[in-house]
DNA sequence: CTGTGGATTTGCT
DNA sequence: GCAAATCCACAGG
């Protein structure tokens, strides 16, 4: 990734809890490298699924009733890529966090792109001119959009400079950022663990959507 | 702008 | 058997 803005986020950044984690990781850049080429796009809109281990646990994640073979990358060392197969026909990609043997992560769910837009495009079946919060705004969109699908990419360790698929911190300072319920859940619908920049146009979802003042506070540097 | 329904695989009960 | 952390097309106001 020599050449490429920023530096690669350490696991350590990933050993703490997803609604931690997840705001934190608004304005860091998610890069994949395919052969020579590049994808890559500033994360704007995350959600935290939390692991069992906490009281009351989210009875809406993956993680929610113990270790399966689908979700067992989320009860493994932090910063390794959980990427899941949803409604059939589409791709989830979150990030693990917590320490080995305790479950939690966060979803990305929107990208503004920074690299490579025009293959994005051609990935979502999107003409080059197409407007940019199209490409990777929705968590489905956003593994379209970076060519990312489960058999290639589920438990990827993100946090190796050897892997093809990097969290990167350019030095990007994110402004105000809004916390909401998550989206697309039907259980603990309200707890507030959608995070996102406020106002940005490549935010999935409906504009205007009610929102909250959010200041995170003593985020360590890494 | 809003709401509705279909596509289609996977994992777990 | 069925629910699911989605997206898209299409109908109607």
């Amino acid at each position: 990734m020599r050449g490429f803005p920023g530096h690669l986020l350490p696991r350590a950044f990933f050993e703490a809890s997803p609604e931690m984690v997840a705001p934190r990781l608004l304005g860091k850049l998610l890069v994949h490298r395919i052969g020579t080429g590049l994808l890559a796009g500033r994360i704007v809109e995350v959600e935290a699924y939390l692991g069992p281990h906490n009281d009351p646990p989210d009875p809406a994640a993956h993680a929610h009733r113990g270790l399966t073979p689908r979700n067992q990358v989320l009860f493994g060392p932090a910063g390794h890529a959980y990427v899941y197969t949803i409604y059939g026909r589409y791709f989830c990609m979150n990030i693990s966090c917590e320490i080995e043997g305790q479950a939690g992560c966060v979803l990305l769910r929107a990208l503004e792109p920074v690299a490579g837009a025009d293959r994005m495009a051609a990935n979502r079946g999107l003409d080059a001119g197409a407007p940019v919060r199209m490409l990777a705004s929705g968590p489905s969109r956003l593994c379209q959009a970076m060519s990312l699908t489960r058999i290639s990419h589920n438990g990827l360790d993100i946090a190796s400079a050897a892997s093809p698929l990097e969290v990167r911190d350019d030095g990007f300072t994110p402004g105000e950022v809004m916390v909401t319920a998550r989206i697309g859940i039907k259980h603990a619908v309200d707890w507030p663990l959608r995070f996102a920049l406020a106002g940005h146009s490549c935010v999935s979802g409906p504009r205007g959507r009610t929102a909250t003042a959010f200041v995170p506070s003593k985020i360590p540097s890494y």
